[in-house]
DNA sequence: TCAATATTTCGAGAATTCTAGAATAGTCAA
DNA sequence: TTGACTATTCTAGAATTCTCGAAATATTGA
């Protein structure tokens, strides 16, 4: 990823109601959830919603497609980990044997902790 | 992680200058960079550098120490992974397939969690 | 076609952020 | 103390972002 990307990525979360927004589609999971439910779970007035979902998507962050007449949102997992990944790149310089040792606090960060699948190794 | 903190750190790093300190130093690792050198290494102003450490500091993303006439910075790496898990919280609705590669990025986040800086106000 | 629903676009004022020059403060050595 | 070095704070204008009312666009059903 490009740090202009980045940039812009970051830019857009950079607020509390996109924040909002994208938290609540990274719930929500690949199916999405359509604009007015969005407002309507958020407080939004219809057409700040519109200008941040905009704002979201043009980062990438967020993809959609129309449903009848309304539009289903939903977020970008690929673009999220690119961003993440970003963020961490060569990160104290490659040396692995510096990182190995503390892995293990951030096991609960693991979203899907008690599925069944585990995620040893993929990076 | 509160949200105002995630929109506090990410407004941090949603600039062009203070993303790339960051990864400056989230590359370095524990030790740290002197301001001097980061200044050097990407061109900046000193006051310039300074505020937008600063910046960072506020939020909670990186640390620093005095070290003779130089301040050394590092990151806050513990900091970092915090932002990344809140990113993630609750992701996918349960879907491991995609959160899988996720998780594996916060892990490698807590790579150099053991800083002893002091870090500039972020209550 | 007309009306209702769902969402986006436009426009402008308010608030915030960015940058760089100048001045200030802390550290060290002689 | 003086002087060199390192870094921060102050300040103001420029640029950008945020928000909401109003108007417009797209879809569906009668």
């Amino acid at each position: 990823m490009k740090p202009q990307y980045a940039v812009g990525a970051l830019s857009a979360l950079a607020h509390p109601g996109r924040l909002e927004i994208f938290r609540l589609l990274v719930r929500a999971g690949p199916e999405g959830v359509a604009a007015g439910e969005i407002a309507r779970a958020t407080g939004s007035l219809a057409n700040t919603l519109s200008a941040n979902l905009s704002v979201l998507a043009g980062a990438g962050l967020i993809g959609s497609r129309r449903e009848g007449r309304s539009i289903i949102y939903s977020a970008a997992y690929e673009r999220m980990r690119e961003l993440l990944a970003f963020l961490m790149e060569d990160c104290c310089g490659g040396n692995a044997e510096i990182c190995a040792p503390l892995a293990a606090i951030a096991e609960r960060a693991a979203c899907c902790a008690s599925s069944t699948m585990r995620s040893s190794g993929t990076a």
